[in-house]
DNA sequence: TATAAAAGTTAGATAAGTCTAACAAAATTA
DNA sequence: TAATTTTGTTAGACTTATCTAACTTTTATA
């Protein structure tokens, strides 16, 4: 059994692990800063999930997640994201109020529960953030996506994911029209600073490099994170 | 804010204040039974709260809620009962499996959270074992019952809660026939050890008296929780 | 490659919630 | 009412998860 901190520990690993590819290994100041202590607090509780087996590492070495250790974050990370879609689709909770509730519920112990919620909810693929729910198994769908600051001007492309899942943002993405399945069209993009000028929802914005490249899409034509079929699509080069 | 543990001991004395009639206080000892701690734990957590002004007591003394205690702790058993109703009710749980989970739901934080569960529920005013759920101010009714072993033989009755919560009580009930809303038929009593002989969905069971006392019944024609209007109702006396 | 910077480790401390063992007060009963 | 039992309290210790400060190893850079 897996304290509350514990299973913090490991989803932390498994989300650094989804950004920077697992084979690469975590530092201890890396997941110290993702986890908001410091470096000595996440070298204790290494050697706890050493002892454990649910992590590999040596002194001074990277940190890996064994078999059993990737299980349990997955798991977290599943259960995170099935709350958050009940609490958008059942309870009418807006996307930037889920988190931090999700950020309690992931920690309720009942696989039933989780078995049952998630069968309550039609067995989603995606979270109101766009991101994957990993099924019973641990398997997850990684759909074909680009950042919108990645997006050519002149496209138009369709809003499937978003990296941040912070109320600021979140909240500043609606105040724009932005939301999970919308349509942006790209108008142009300075070569200077990265700023974009983007039509959404029927509004003109200009925003930044730091926001769009928070922003996952696919070409408008691509369904809800599924890549088109055949060639022609744009995205899809 | 109130810890997990603080929460516990709030909602266990609101409880226990239910059961002995809330004005008498409760002992250390009594409380630490009940928490299944020491009463030197319970001593060091009666200072703590104490000094938050949840509980007032004295050295040697009864400890009693405070306004704001009593609020804290209802608020909890609140949010457990509605977290039973919606595990019944939307995850298709049975009655018996609900309450470990429900141990741990009662603690998330999140006021909306807790009204639009309410909401979603319908504002239900009873739990599946058909306890009081307190609205938002706290306020809950309190319907007029009588125990299951106190029924005169002959009578036929409804029952409407359960006071052990229990898996193996109310597996045992179940396999009895015994649930929510059913009618129970008093066949005779034994006046020398209190055994009771009843009907209940087509099956003739003797029980004994520690199972009927944890039985609430009102007369087979009131409704659910609702005594009966005028004098008629044999319960009524 | 020598040195400075960054990353990682260790030792010792703290707070919350629990325990045991010893003791003190109150309540019961002989 | 005196003795015994029950109830309640105190002191000191343990565990988990955290910290700070000092130190070591590795990496980067001048």
């Amino acid at each position: 059994m897996l304290s509350l901190t514990e299973e913090n520990y490991l989803k932390a690993l498994v989300q650094i692990g989804f950004k920077n590819g697992p084979e690469l290994g975590v530092g201890t100041n890396e997941l110290a800063i993702f986890l908001n202590v410091k470096p000595a607090t996440v070298n204790d509780m290494l050697k706890k999930l050493r002892e454990k087996g649910l992590v590999s590492y040596e002194k001074y070495g990277k940190i890996q997640l064994t078999t059993e250790g990737s299980r349990s974050g997955i798991e977290v990370i599943r259960k995170h994201r099935l709350w958050e879609t009940f609490l958008v689709e059942r309870l009418h909770f807006n996307w930037d109020e889920v988190h931090e509730i999700a950020e309690q519920l992931e920690h309720i112990q009942s696989d039933k529960l989780v078995e049952r919620l998630d069968e309550l909810l039609g067995f989603p693929k995606f979270d109101p953030h766009g991101d994957a729910i990993p099924d019973k198994n641990g398997n997850f769908e990684i759909p074909f996506r680009k950042s919108l600051s990645k997006v050519e001007p002149g496209s138009d492309c369709r809003v499937i994911a978003v990296d941040d899942n912070s109320p600021e943002f979140l909240q500043y993405a609606d105040r724009l029209g932005i939301r999970i399945g919308g349509i942006v069209k790209v108008l142009s993009r300075e070569t200077y600073d990265g700023l974009t000028t983007i039509d959404c929802a029927d509004l003109r914005s200009s925003v930044s490099e730091k926001f769009t490249s928070q922003i996952y899409v696919v070409c408008k034509t691509c369904d809800l994170g599924k890549q088109c079929a055949g060639q022609l699509c744009e995205f899809n080069t």
